[in-house]
DNA sequence: CGCATTTGACCCGCGC
DNA sequence: GCGCGGGTCAAATGCG
């Protein structure tokens, strides 16, 4: 990849950030400047180090804010192109001794901050380790005493309730609280003060939340789909009212409320209602996929049922309503309809989560909505035209520019993932030879696999979703081929985003409890820059 | 006969 | 309060 060459803006993440996070490359040998045409830009974390302790000597120091600390917000003109010699040189070297000797406080910090960054990171991983285990374990256990005492009505509610408790004691807390910062971004609409508002309420961030909700089903599903699916079942199919308590609470759990209060009214349904209450503030979350297809529905892997079928305002063809029946009780339902501009576009929209472990065929595009879906609850902000495509998405589910994109003006919130590309011939460009969708790429596999897709077009499309890193000079999120990949999807989204280190903060002091939340601000701008160097 | 689909009715939120 | 539109329910119907 050649630093100096022209890139699109977003792509800021590559040889500036891999200059620091090894420490070899000496930061002032940086080559920012070198883009310094680029139309205005979120700069590099190292870019700004660069900014601030070099490129704002005596003549920039009226122009732009300097602050030694890390909160490292100055802004990169294109004015910018003196050169440390020639400053140095200038009138003022004491100034410049003095930035020199700042520079080196900033390497060692950097350095330093890398090292907290790595332990942070293994602190994550432990600390998602530990829960899956505990979650196998539960299952477990839940299942041999299911199986060595037949229970009541009640007691499966109280045992769902405990259960619940178990699982979701700090998810449940975590969505809860973040359904109030959502509000409260809805309401201010400025993303700072929600990650401050986060930081303050130790909250999870949602990737966080949504990857261990989905990992858990994905080690469930990996594991011992024969061994857990029947417990799953067992735990949901006690009568029709268990179901529906359980259903509830799962709509609830999973931020997809129905409209509709629950038609019986146990304790557990108080707590629902109660919950849902809370929940309902929360806006629903939908990812679209457009696709290609001759046939009435494409195939993800999952069975569906119809159960209903509408004629929407302004689209000629008819939407049909889809829920999953491969749980009784499964939130996940899934609109079905045409494009109305172009009939052989499939527009697929799926909401909620899988409260089951899934077959491997439908794992790539649970994976991938529930991917694109974190993203969307992670904090994104919509631009005021209220569509955008999101640079994290664009990194987390690497894609070409427009390929993803979010909605805000909708009723809910949705990401739409727009397979109608037209194909790229270049496989050259795709990485390795593996397309870096989520899930190690189950989701091609399944499409190219489905009769009623048009496969090798969609095949085709899909490569797009893989060449954009070296096209784009952007260093992807590794993307491991496991089939817990969404972790590194939401680890990636993380790691991706400055953005997302506040909440990041707050998600390993929820996590840990050892990151005092008063201090969170000043982490999340220590962490954000050592993320960023590591990335 | 059992299951899936169809389809009209109903519910609910929202805007006026 | 009323009408509209989206979403869901459930009885009717179709199919293997």
């Amino acid at each position: 990849m050649d630093p100096s060459s022209d890139r699109p803006q977003n792509h800021y993440c590559g040889d500036e950030y891999r200059s620091i996070s090894n420490g070899k490359r000496v930061i002032t040998e940086m080559d920012f400047f070198a883009d310094g045409n680029r139309p205005k830009q979120r700069p590099a974390p190292a870019a700004i180090v660069k900014n601030e302790a070099i490129g704002d000597g005596v003549e920039q120091q009226n122009e732009d804010d300097v602050n030694t600390g890390l909160n490292l917000l100055t802004r990169n003109t294109g004015t910018d192109h003196k050169s440390i010699v020639e400053d140095g040189t200038s009138q003022n070297k004491e100034v410049y001794n003095q930035r020199k000797k700042e520079l080196e406080l900033l390497r060692a910090e950097i350095n330093h901050m890398n090292a907290e960054n790595q332990r942070l990171k293994v602190i994550i991983n432990q600390v998602n380790n530990n829960y899956y285990t505990l979650q196998m374990h539960v299952v477990a256990l839940k299942h041999q005493i299911q199986k060595a005492t037949p229970v009541k009505k009640e007691e499966v509610i109280n045992r769902r309730l405990e259960e619940k408790q178990l699982e979701g004691s700090i998810i449940t807390r975590q969505f809860l609280d973040l359904g109030k910062a959502e509000m409260a971004e809805i309401g201010e609409g400025r993303s700072q003060s929600m990650s401050e508002e986060r930081s303050g309420d130790c909250l999870i961030s949602p990737n966080i939340v949504e990857s261990m909700e989905y990992n858990k089903s994905q080690m469930i599903g990996s594991s011992s789909i024969t061994e857990v699916a029947p417990v799953l079942d067992h735990l949901k199919r006690s009568d029709d009212g268990g179901i529906r308590a359980y259903k509830t609470s799962e709509e609830a759990f999973h931020g997809s409320v129905p409209n509709k209060v629950p038609k019986f009214n146990t304790s557990r349904d108080v707590e629902d209602e109660q919950q849902a209450g809370t929940m309902s503030m929360i806006r629903k979350t939908r990812v679209a996929v457009r696709a290609r297809s001759e046939a009435s529905m494409i195939s993800d892997g999952c069975q569906w049922r119809k159960y209903g079928q509408k004629l929407a305002k302004g689209n000629p063809c008819p939407r049909a309503y889809y829920r999953c029946t491969m749980s009784s009780g499964c939130p996940v339902r899934k609109q079905v309809q045409r494009c109305a501009e172009d009939h052989a576009v499939l527009i697929t929209t799926y909401e909620g989560h899988h409260n089951h472990p899934l077959p491997p065929a439908a794992t790539g595009m649970a994976s991938t909505t529930s991917a694109a879906a974190s993203m969307l609850l992670s904090g994104s902000m919509p631009s005021p035209d209220g569509l955008m495509t999101t640079n994290l998405l664009a990194k987390t589910l690497p894609c070409p520019p427009g390929f993803a994109t979010l909605s805000a003006s909708a009723p809910f919130p949705t990401v739409t993932l727009d397979f109608t590309y037209p194909p790229i011939s270049n496989s050259s460009q795709r990485i390795q030879g593996h397309f870096l969708l989520p899930s190690d790429l189950n989701f091609p596999h399944n499409f190219a696999s489905v009769p009623n897709v048009s496969s090798r077009a969609l095949c085709n499309q899909y490569k797009v979703s893989g060449l954009l890193s070296p096209h784009q000079g952007m260093e992807l999120p590794q993307i491991p081929p496991s089939a817990d990949s969404s972790v590194s999807v939401a680890a990636a989204a993380i790691t991706a985003d400055p953005d997302f280190t506040a909440a990041l903060v707050a998600a390993i002091s929820s996590i840990i409890g050892n990151v005092q939340a008063s201090s969170s601000a000043n982490n999340g701008s220590t962490i954000r820059n050592s993320i960023d160097n590591s990335t």
